[in-house]
DNA sequence: TGTACATCAGTGAACGCGCGTTCACTGATGTAC
DNA sequence: TGTACATCAGTGAACGCGCGTTCACTGATGTAC
């Protein structure tokens, strides 16, 4: 079925694991749902093919947090980007952070589980692919506070949004069974919080 | 080693293994740490004895919840209860609620995550063992709208409450290396913005 | 007061499964001569 | 232009492990007579 690499292209190989742990991450519900075995069969290679390309299954996850960070802070940018308005602007960013969420909760969740080996013995000083989504959601937040006149601390601000944000997600995802208030009432209600008079 | 219970008290086992549960809880790192045979090893009884006291894992886990959200909320009521006015109140608790989840944080774990088969087919009807720590927040944030004359709906600003309590501690506690602002500055600044002026 | 028996609290042994990981191997293909 | 060979992309087969779950069993103990 499948036809293997020519000569000298066989790291093609890791980014079809990465992209079948990516579908993977779509339909899986618990953590032991994505395990070498399960990804190489996904991919329709061998369980030992996997090494050809990662030493670990940590490794592999480590990419796929840098390839959906980059997504999630893309669809943010582009929401940011259509709004007019400091405060509009982050609301419209955090509302495309809790859309990205609640359309691909398992690659969500691969992002920010405590799993999240992203702090894996060795790897100390890796990027946090992280990073450049907090920033951008900490120079909104400074733009929106310096709008409103307001003098609180982008960094403390903007955490307190990522937290917020995070916690809204993740605990809507795991009690569909609670009354929740709709998701944008939530949403603008956090930010108006954190940024508003 | 272990002696069997007497004739009739069979059911004592149910809360050893309940107790044995918690005590894994406290420890585990992964889902996966958290199993039958892991349970019934630290009761110090057979695999198969399980099945006397429980029909799956996620029986044993529902009577997990029940305890720790008792536990909780029993910390945050006595928390509540020794502070003065009504903001501080809520501050309290909530600050019980951060630290409830840094004390045990497998076991907060066990509360909320997404495996939290508090959903389970068939179980549409049973209690969220949740609920009532979930009123306390709301009772306390209603009383402390009602002193800052703010006309909030205080169910709305409960649930923002639960979710930017959530995120706060499981997001720090998933991230160790990220430069977080002190716990105390970031519970406060979150009670702050849902019901100060 | 003695004894047969039902019940109870567990265990012994085994099953099939998916997992991570290792080792030796295969067969196509590019390259040096 | 032809060929030997090194390299590369993967696989076959197997290992030991912990898991959930089942079935038949054991042996102590309370109870009915």
């Amino acid at each position: 079925m499948r036809s293997r690499h020519r000569r000298g292209e066989g790291s093609l190989l890791r980014d079809e694991l990465i992209e079948a742990a990516r579908r993977l991450l779509s339909t899986a519900e618990r953590e032991g749902d994505l395990s070498i075995r399960a990804v190489t069969r996904a991919a329709g290679v061998a369980p030992q093919s996997f090494y050809l390309q990662f030493r670990s299954l940590d490794e592999l996850l480590y990419a796929v947090y840098a390839i959906e960070f980059g997504r999630l802070r893309a669809a943010m940018e582009s929401a940011a980007g259509r709004a007019a308005g400091p405060e509009a602007r982050l609301l419209a960013a955090c509302l495309a952070y809790c859309g990205y969420a609640e359309e691909h909760p398992g690659r969500y969740r691969a992002l920010t589980e405590v799993r999240g080996r992203v702090h894996h013995p060795g790897w100390e000083n890796r990027d946090l692919p992280g990073a450049p989504t907090f920033q951008l959601i900490q120079d909104l937040a400074a733009a929106a506070l310096d709008a409103s006149g307001l003098s609180a601390d982008p960094f403390l601000v903007a955490a307190i949004l990522w937290v917020s944000l995070h916690g809204l997600v993740i605990l809507r995802a795991s009690r569909p069974a609670f009354p929740w208030p709709p998701l944008e009432t939530m949403t603008a209600a956090i930010v108006e919080h954190a940024v508003g008079r």
